[in-house]
DNA sequence: CTCGCTTGATACCTATGCGGTATAGTCTGA
DNA sequence: TCAGACTATACCGCATAGGTATCAAGCGAG
């Protein structure tokens, strides 16, 4: 596949007529015939129905429709930025974050930085902690915040803050009615949602470890790959789950209550 | 710019040294390092430093960087995605939609439509009120909600509902003091940011006419393209703005209050 | 129903440009 | 300073995109 099949069949899509859109990206009708017929055996799927006049898109075509002008504008968009940045000679810090701290005080740091240098470019990437020490030792990020201690000589780490722990509940759960905290153990014979999957270790193994230490065991435990998916699956009613208090803004359909243990926090690291 | 070349400079920023990635590749050295330099001919910025063993990337090259991985993987995702939906012959229900619904009702109305027919996907797609209805002809989607009346034969409305209508007030505006509701003619003399600046007829008449109807006339109008950029704008201090009830979850880093008048409403009409 | 017009597909040719090979030039580290 | 690793340049062959001519299939007017 290949963005100027994007863009013919963007502008086929747009017109409903082969000939109108082949005089529009300046090439004769037949070679867009061609482009277009290669672009659904590449993806193996109908985009058109050619048998009406006009021409309609099936199901799939529209789909791919919206989905090739995002890209398309996507495209153009990063190349103007990228021009921008190298004409301007402006710095670029590359901030490495996991998700959670998308809730937590990340946002409020980027946009103080934002303000206090503004000739700054300021770059979010998503990565888990434990990639983040890759990405930092070969420049690409300048510097990460994590949740997991990933021991590494080369790398510095400081520890902002312990966070608190909190449970989220499904909203119809027993354990929903009250508001006060709950102690580790409510955790024993309830299903359990951790998140990520992998790579090891990882947040958690933080939790899981946590509870072993309680001597806490869980009926299940199921691994999802992040904590959006883990809150969907509580929102779900599949089970519980341990997250980060700054995770409580994420959903609101769901029930969070505090954990009454001294140990039930997560630091947030800065790397 | 091309698909390939996006691969290309992805593999050489990931290994640093063109050799190897030109293996990776299955190409030998001389094409890719041309490949590479087409790219940056195109966009017209150095993206890799190649004085240094090994190889470094610009500032903007790292941002480059970045935003390749994000594309390749949108294609890649898209294709999967299409070609799923081409095979399974499920239905595809295309909602267009304002932004200011996002925050309203729609995201609930999505999430029972997705319970309750698991075998439809669901598609939304952003357009400004008087695009849905052109989308809407050419079955580009196949319902509209938006807030403006665009009178149009071929396009049945229904009125869902009637929306209070709530000022924003930046944090230290005076007018941010109190929470009780405010006389219309509090906009006398301020400066009014209104969205959307086309096209017209939009949101920003409807607020504008409502003003001219209780004869409230704004020191400064400004106009910007979106709820969003309003918003911000609101929290620069560049003036006050009236948006919908719901869009109150947007922001919470200015303040809102309820506009006392009958008519300071706003319909949410779907088409 | 038929004729003519519009429109998309097919066949075949041309030419742009991608990738390959050979080699020169340059940087790094011992 | 020299060997080795690595990228750029020059040039060639071929794959493939685009062009031209033509066919086939719908659609509408009469």
């Amino acid at each position: 596949m290949d963005l100027r099949q994007l863009r013919y069949f963007v502008a086929v899509a747009r017109e409903r007529n082969f000939t109108r859109a082949a005089e529009l990206l300046h090439i004769a009708q037949p070679p867009l015939s061609r482009q277009i017929q290669q672009l659904e055996e590449d993806i193996g799927v109908q985009l058109l129905v050619r048998t009406s006049r006009p021409l309609k898109l099936t199901d799939a075509g529209r789909y791919f429709y919206e989905q090739a002008l995002q890209i398309l504008g996507r495209v153009e968009q990063t190349k103007l930025a990228t021009r921008r940045l190298g004409k301007s000679e402006r710095s670029v810090l590359s901030i490495g974050f996991v998700s959670s701290t998308l809730y937590g005080g990340l946002p409020l740091v980027v946009r103080r930085l934002r303000q206090r240098y503004p000739e700054l470019d300021v770059q979010l990437v998503e990565l888990l902690s434990a990639q983040q020490t890759e990405a930092l030792k070969n420049r690409r990020i300048d510097v990460g915040f994590g949740r997991i201690r990933v021991p590494d000589p080369a790398v510095e780490r400081v520890i902002m803050r312990e966070e608190r722990l909190v449970l989220a509940i499904p909203g119809n759960h027993p354990l929903s009615e009250g508001e006060g905290p709950l102690p580790l153990d409510t955790l024993a014979q309830q299903n359990l949602i951790v998140y990520p999957k992998e790579p090891r270790p990882s947040f958690a193994d933080s939790v899981l470890s946590l509870l072993a230490d309680r001597g806490v065991r869980p009926a299940e435990v199921q691994e999802v790959r992040e904590l959006q998916t883990a809150l969907g699956l509580v929102a779900a009613e599949v089970g519980l789950c341990v997250v980060p208090a700054s995770a409580q803004a994420l959903r609101h359909d769901i029930h969070y209550r505090d954990i009454d243990d001294e140990d039930a926090t997560s630091p947030l690291i800065m790397i």
